[in-house]
DNA sequence: TATTTTAAAGTTACCGATAACTCATTATAC
DNA sequence: GTATAATGAGTTATCGGTAACTTTAAAATA
């Protein structure tokens, strides 16, 4: 690989001028620049940016770590924090936890070696606050996204979880549902404890009495309700509507009740957070509290850029970026 | 940041023994080693991957370029990638082109200064060349993935395009359809060349003659055939079948035909490469040949990391992942 | 003409690791 | 008891850049 003393030497300058060349910093006459410039050309000189890093203490890179490339919402979410690294000059370093703590755990200590200058996080849960505090031991700043960890202050991304459930669980009761089921997250996970403060508020709220048999957990990520679904429908007076806490638990859902032949939304409504734009786009069918995905990625990496750069930036600045309510056909009237 | 020469000076050793410690070689008493590691453990060290690429001479991160990061095609093979990744021990260095040439030249030459191992490269099309050989010319190994592009050899994993598109083809002409519609990407990439290909070989092996007015061209990535479509349409024989290139171009004739009244597919039929994932999985609609999207991704870490590696691998190796026909209900017999 | 100023370039040390070699000890062989 | 080998650890140079300072020579000033 040629280096600046390749160049150097080809150009009959010091290393230190092609540095200054490079970097456009100190005092160089038009025509030592343009000797250096045309060798640096004919060379093909790409700049180490290991040994860059080394010397100036940072990278230029950014980490993005998500828990679930294969969801829509995390896809926009990366497009737009990539769209916003590549703004603002800034390598993007990726990373999916696939909700799982251990793999949580070696993408931060891979981002703690590269020595990264700061991380988009989205949290795979309440046990994150280990991997978070680690990259806080190491003054690595970040911005948390879509889900908040107790114990941890910090710039912070998130959507209107409780406000967005409410919204949904509203919309079904004015249809005129009663028993309305709710399969959720993991309950270490924020945004399935919000969502169900949504849920059971929305409930209070028109004075229907919350039924702890109508509510299923599950990961986010990979769903496999089918024998809780079952003892669900099961009952004596099973459920007219079904809120899935996301789009993945929503389309496992449907599948399950499809396989079952309960047709959605003639025998049973559901409606989900999360939309799944291609599918959406290709037959509007779920009626979806919709997240700005996009603005959470390019948000994110814009607080993180002011928090890396920015020195008087307030100390944990929180947005919350609304939801919103997208209605097709998934839930009928009751 | 903590460092070797910190943990040296703390457990009374020179900053040699530390290295020796952490990369287990040398020879190093069981004492000493006990010492150093107890004294890394108390300081919280985290080896510099910088300081470690510069004197390795490698980075142990791979690249992967993909050029649509929203398609699940791509975001499977993310997923597969970065699988493989892990299990070998590499970080992943994100990049999503936008099927742009410009685009893509600046993560090439963010990848060239960040001294890679390895790329995992899926061309925007034929004008990637000069990006491919620029990544030649600096000797970083690449594996190209999807698409082909004239003048480089290298080790690739591609589709069965032709062969899937026929296959496609084959299957409308036998439902009955004669006027069959193409709805293909931009000529300049390989598989929309292929996919071209075989849905004109499909035809002629049937004696239905190609219709150069049933064929329409647009860019995989961003569907806006409206006006085209207009005019397929209102021809005096219009298509009753279409076959579209990849899924986004799918979806985007199928929100058209809607948009008109047309419904898909009682007025007309539709077939696509590419699967949509959790779209089907919610509503198992569109008839697709399938890639394995995720095979490409962990198959083509494998052979980059072979290529990496081994010394004595063949030149340029050519793995065709063939497609599988997933009949569905978007088309049916005329 | 002597002195100061300024522009342009060069020197040196360092970032944090590792390779290759050297240097003490201690153990083993003759 | 001396020569040799084996063990454990340390020295030095280097990877490819950049910061901070120094040097050189020409231009400006007195």
């Amino acid at each position: 690989m040629v280096t600046i003393y390749d160049i150097a030497q080809k150009a009959n300058v010091s290393a230190m001028t092609v540095s200054k060349v490079i970097n456009n910093t100190g005092r160089i006459s038009e025509e030592t620049r343009r000797k250096v410039k045309k060798v640096m050309e004919e060379l093909n000189y790409i700049p180490n940016s290991n040994a860059r890093s080394l010397v100036l203490q940072q990278t230029q890179i950014l980490s993005l770590l998500i828990t679930d490339i294969t969801n829509p919402f995390y896809t926009s979410l990366a497009r737009g924090a990539e769209d916003g690294a590549k703004q603002y000059g800034y390598r993007l370093l990726f990373g999916n936890s696939d909700e799982d703590y251990a793999k949580e755990k070696d993408y931060v200590d891979m981002i703690l070696s590269t020595r990264v200058d700061g991380v988009l996080f989205a949290p795979a849960g309440d046990l994150s606050l280990k991997n978070l505090e680690k990259l806080r031991a190491h003054n690595i700043p970040f911005v948390i996204m879509d889900r908040a960890v107790p114990g941890i202050e910090s710039d912070m991304i998130c959507g209107d979880s409780k406000e967005g459930a409410r919204k949904l669980v509203d919309y079904l009761i004015g249809l005129g549902h009663r028993r309305i089921a709710l399969v959720n997250g993991s309950l270490d996970v924020s945004t399935a404890r919000l969502r169900y403060e949504g849920y059971a508020e929305a409930l209070a709220l028109q004075g229907i009495p919350l039924d702890e048999t109508l509510i299923i957990h599950q990961n986010y990520r990979d769903y496999h309700a089918d024998d809780h679904l079952e003892q669900l429908l099961e009952q004596p007076s099973p459920p007219t509507a079904i809120f899935a806490a996301n789009n993945v638990l929503a389309v496992g859902v449907i599948r399950d009740l499809r396989d079952r032949g309960i047709r959605v939304p003639e025998d049973i409504s559901v409606v989900c957070f999360d939309d799944l734009d291609l599918s959406s786009a290709l037959d509007p069918f779920l009626t979806v509290a919709a997240q700005p995905a996009y603005q959470f990625g390019a948000m994110g990496i814009q607080l993180l850029v002011e928090r890396i750069r920015g020195s008087s930036v307030p100390d944990s600045r929180k947005v919350i970026l609304p939801s919103e309510l997208v209605i097709r056909s998934s839930a009928k009237p009751i």
